[in-house]
DNA sequence: CATTCTAGATCGAACGCTCATTCCATGTTA
DNA sequence: TAACATGGAATGAGCGTTCGATCTAGAATG
């Protein structure tokens, strides 16, 4: 486990967190929590003040001394969302072993992928990105920044196997790559009696043809 | 082009369209069609009736001549979105060349998907379905249909290749195989700099390998 | 240690607005 | 004339947000 990190936009790098406890932060992680299950169960817009500060424990009014708007909810959650999954990838490449690495957590991520939970909630974020700018930017802005560290690794992992990649190759390598675990996130929704122990190994030989891709 | 036709939820079969023509019919398409713009703009919830009656150019209170409730709205765009999908798939199983025709609409298909607005709307629905039973149930049973009409094309493709595939193999192919094409619409929403030129053919080789795999 | 002070935490009523929906008067058609 | 199409105001509920009153914890003071 690597010590708990976030991502600084301000300087593009991470930085070790302070692990607030004061009240404050307890107040706003409450807050964050009560709102994603609202916004799980109701969708963004279908979720009110109220029912997010009754889900908190707190009056309607409070809300506002820790977040300016509606909206600043919603990109506090979607900015600690994408956190998560930069230290994730920041994990990987630390690891001694990449590629090892790599293929453990592709095993966790289908998992995650496929939860309908977490799954809902993600989609209700790329749906609201995809018509409101301000969810979009930050979107787009961490999703950058996970390709980049994506591709970096697969450059490692492809470069110890005797390929030598240039860098839009590999960009949209990391496309395809990403756009298959997207993809079950969509399925976990569409579908809720997939095959696990058929559709896994399947998928994870297709993501091996990928990455072992020669052109 | 084949004939219009819609799938016959009670009787599981596609039926020819009565293509009607009557004032009540305009009048409810004009709805839907300002419907899936407001949607695509605000959201389901976000768009109100109001403004969907002002793109649709009548009063709020004559919507509800024509549906119940604004969820119903949402449930008809829903339906009608999906039934299009089943009219493709079918066109594609009535093909001489049935290889040949779904080779040529994955390019369509690829072009589909990476259209933003599309891919909004798209996302939006599943996300919709995510929490809301009554769209859920529209979207799952359509979206079984589909697998069912893409399991017998593939089971035909496969078979001409010398192939013999049980039902559980092929449910996961076409899962993995649907998986990657709705993987792009969240692509298309999260990156608007794809570089098409490369990521399609990558993309297509990858679903080759898979219509092409070997246990 | 006891008291006072103060700044932040917290509440919940109130505001102005918009929403989905209803309803009835009016217009149109056959 | 009868049946349907249409408009638009009315309704009541709920929304996001604001705001002033109260409460509380802990520093400052004596």
């Amino acid at each position: 486990m690597l010590p708990q990190t976030h991502y600084d936009y301000e300087n593009r790098q991470m930085c070790p967190e302070p692990v607030e406890h004061s009240r404050a932060e307890v107040r706003r992680a409450q807050i964050l929590a009560a709102a994603v299950d609202c916004f799980r169960q109701h969708g963004f817009h279908g979720a009110s003040i109220s029912q997010i500060s009754k889900a908190a424990g707190m009056s309607p009014g409070h809300i506002y001394h820790y977040f300016e708007n509606k909206e600043a909810i919603i990109s506090a959650i979607v900015a600690s969302d994408l956190e998560r999954f930069l230290v994730l990838t920041a994990e990987i490449r630390s690891a001694c072993n990449v590629r090892e690495a790599m293929l453990a957590r592709v095993a966790e991520g289908i998992d995650q992928c496929l939860d309908p939970l977490t799954a809902g909630l993600k989609l209700e974020i790329v749906a609201e990105a995809s018509r409101n700018p301000h969810v979009a930017e930050i979107v787009r802005t961490a999703d950058q920044v996970c390709r980049e560290s994506l591709m970096l690794t697969m450059r490692d992992m492809r470069h110890a196997a005797g390929h030598d990649d240039d860098d839009t190759t590999l960009a949209a390598m990391v496309e395809v790559f990403v756009a298959m675990f997207e993809g079950l996130q969509i399925r976990t929704i569409r579908n809720q009696d997939i095959d696990r122990s058929i559709v896994i190994p399947l998928f994870q030989n297709a993501l091996r043809n990928l990455l072992d891709h020669t052109p």
